[in-house]
DNA sequence: TCCGCAACTT
């Protein structure tokens, strides 16, 4: 049965049926020899210091020779199965358990399902809490741990209602697993709705004191994206810890209030005196001066991180990598790469996407395949990295070769974000037909990621039928994106098709959803200035405007040509030229001109895919001006300079 | 006696 050889082979049938007798009270002496004496006393000990040295086999061994094993030799061996991962010889633990009677024992049974839950089984787990009947706290609680790290949060939730009508009170463990159940669903349900009424359990039983569970429930409400509820509770904390801040910072850099995520770190840094900042609450605050492209903060930033010691962090350096790279510094990032004493496949991850970013898809490529000379295995988000970069550079042959060789030779299952990429490689190729092919191939569930880069792709070339086939996919599985009407209203806009134009823009309105306006932000002297469009309250709005009059003026003369067609409202010519100088990319490009020194580059950056016409548009001024222009879009970044751009007008 | 929170790479 042990899965181990054993050399006394006549053994066997009394393994696991010894005689029941009183533990032994322990020896004080632990210099015993096993090959001399294999039945005294002492086994116990002997079994429990061969598992401390990590000698299960050899424990396991001896173990058939103890008629009486006790709890604490059994526990130890449980600990030796779940680090040795092995399951087999867990099962078989297990079996030799029971049959010496301790399967009852709830410390025993909490220690097995974890154990369980570390080797994968969770049926195994299911199983003996079923059949368990002195379900304490613990051994609940056990099982809750294993569902969620599962993703089993229905499961879990259901349990718990079952937990509280057989009228086992919850304690500070079970809250926290109970939270993180709501956001660790395998299917997309949203458990929303739960993780509040647990909130209301919380309070009522008086838990709001506890740090664990309050910091559970902020992190909760970031992952639903719910950031005024996180930032409430937050407020309300008693007592907070470091973990309780940095949960914080993480809510508002991971959604979108990257301006919040800086300003509660210098309110951390100011007014706390027990909560020092760690390096994982740097990484969320790097996050936010990469998502502003705030160079100069950033690079504040480093400084405090080196100041405090904590630049060998390997998941600090990495947000350091990506932080430059976002900001248009790809060689500072490269560079603190190639300073890196050890590296782990994230690091390489981050560098190889940075290159993707900028859209050097060779050299991402070449990146790949150094990290794969080197022994480090490929993760699923490697792939993720380097398909993007594929796709941003056009590279659409070498992208089809990755996603191959991903399954067949490292072993990964494409995933959602896989097939999206892939999509978007293809889409973006005008490879339409082939894209949509792959997403009927699709073994999964093609999600909202994989329309929508369809839906995307069919924007850029203009494919009504495709994208009408995405649009009616993506307005049922995300119906409050707005982003999926507006890109569908273009489409039907550019083939001057009026009337569905109308009859989508009627559906954003009935959904009460509002287009996400434009935006572009730029750092001059350390402080932002964002823009939106013309009214945007800027003391300088008139000389930008005025500037950008000028500009427009002068570079028609040299073969400007406003490309008219992308404002999507049925307009005169010259009523269409003047919505396109209001552009906010035009804004910020025409503010740098005015606040920046000679030889200084201008950055930008902006929260949607830059327009045709602002592109050609920046092409002219960066001739025109002698002036290096960096703007980031959604997407990737373009690097203008005496005319061209980076990205080959390929994006 | 057993159990816990936050981070990176798309």
């Amino acid at each position: 049965m042990w899965a181990f050889h054993t050399p006394q082979p006549t053994q066997p049938p009394s393994l696991f049926n010894p005689p029941r007798s009183p533990p032994k009270p322990p020896s004080s002496s632990l210099t015993l020899n096993p090959s001399t004496d294999t039945s005294t006393p002492n086994n116990n000990q002997l079994i429990q210091s061969l598992c401390k040295k990590g000698n299960l086999k050899q424990a396991l061994k001896l173990l058939s020779h103890e008629p009486n094993p006790s709890q604490r030799t059994y526990e130890l061996l449980i600990l030796s199965c779940a680090h040795q991962n092995s399951l087999s010889l867990a099962q078989s633990l297990h079996s030799h358990i029971s049959e010496n009677g301790f399967d009852e024992d709830p410390f025993l049974v909490t220690k097995l399902i974890n154990m369980y839950a570390d080797l994968d089984s969770l049926d195994d787990a299911r199983k003996l809490f079923d059949k368990t009947r002195k379900r304490t706290i613990f051994v609940w609680n056990a099982l809750f741990r294993a569902l969620t790290l599962a993703g089993f949060g229905e499961e879990v939730l259901g349990l718990y209602r079952k937990m509280i009508k057989v009228g086992v009170p919850s304690d500070r463990f079970t809250y926290t697993y109970v939270l993180k159940a709501c956001v660790a669903s395998e299917c997309l349900v949203s458990l929303l709705k739960k993780g509040k009424e647990i909130h209301a359990h919380i309070l009522r039983h008086g838990f709001e004191t506890h740090v664990h569970v309050m910091t559970t429930l902020v992190d909760m409400y970031a992952r639903f994206g719910c950031v005024a509820q996180a930032s409430f509770v937050f407020k309300n904390m008693p007592v907070r810890n470091v973990v309780s801040w940095s949960a914080m910072i993480a809510c508002y850099a991971k959604n979108e209030k990257p301006f919040e995520a800086l300003e509660l770190f210098r309110e951390m840094i100011i007014e706390t005196r027990d909560s020092v900042p760690n390096s994982v609450t740097m990484v969320s605050v790097l996050q936010a001066c990469a998502a502003l492209s705030a160079l100069e903060q950033g690079k504040l930033i480093h400084a405090y991180v080196l100041r405090r010691g904590l630049d060998s962090v390997l998941p600090l350096i990495s947000a350091l990598i990506t932080m430059y790279a976002r900001c248009g510094e790809l060689e500072l990032g490269q560079r603190i790469f190639d300073r890196m004493k050890k590296r782990d496949v994230v690091s390489w991850n981050s560098l190889i996407s940075s290159y993707g970013i900028h859209g050097y898809g060779k050299k991402a490529m070449q990146i790949f395949q150094e990290m794969i000379r080197e022994g480090v295995s490929p993760s699923p988000i490697t792939f993720v990295s380097v398909l993007g970069a594929c796709s941003h550079a056009g590279l659409v042959e070498e992208g089809k070769g990755l996603f191959d060789a991903m399954r067949k030779v490292h072993g990964i299952i494409p995933s959602v974000e896989h097939y999206a990429c892939m999509v978007d490689l293809l889409g973006r190729a005008n490879r339409l037909e082939e894209a949509a092919r792959i997403i009927s191939e699709m073994r999964i569930e093609p999600g909202a990621k994989v329309w929508g880069s369809l839906l995307g792709s069919c924007r850029i070339h203009c494919n009504i039928e495709l994208a009408e086939r995405a649009s009616h996919r993506l307005f049922q599985l995300e119906p409050l994106n707005a982003g999926n009407y507006v890109l569908l209203a273009d489409i039907y806009a550019e083939a001057e098709k009026w009337d569905d134009v109308k009859r989508v823009r009627k559906l954003l309105e009935t959904r009460s959803l509002q287009k996400v306006a434009g935006r572009s932000w730029i750092e001059v002297k350390r402080k932002m200035y964002s823009f939106v469009s013309v009214d945007e309250f800027n003391p300088q709005i008139e000389k930008i405007q005025s500037l950008l009059i000028k500009l427009s003026a002068e570079m028609k003369e040299k073969g400007y040509k406003p490309q008219t067609k992308v404002v999507l409202y049925d307009l005169e010519e010259n009523e269409k030229e003047r919505i396109l100088l209001g552009h906010s990319e035009k804004l910020a490009v025409a503010f740098g001109l005015i606040n920046t020194n000679k030889g200084e580059t201008i950055r930008i950056t902006k929260n949607l895919r830059l327009c045709e016409d602002c592109h050609s548009f920046t092409k002219f001024i960066s001739k025109f001006t002698n002036k290096e222009i960096l703007v980031r879009d959604a997407n990737r970044f373009h690097h203008f300079q005496n005319g061209v751009c980076s990205c080959e007008d390929y994006w």
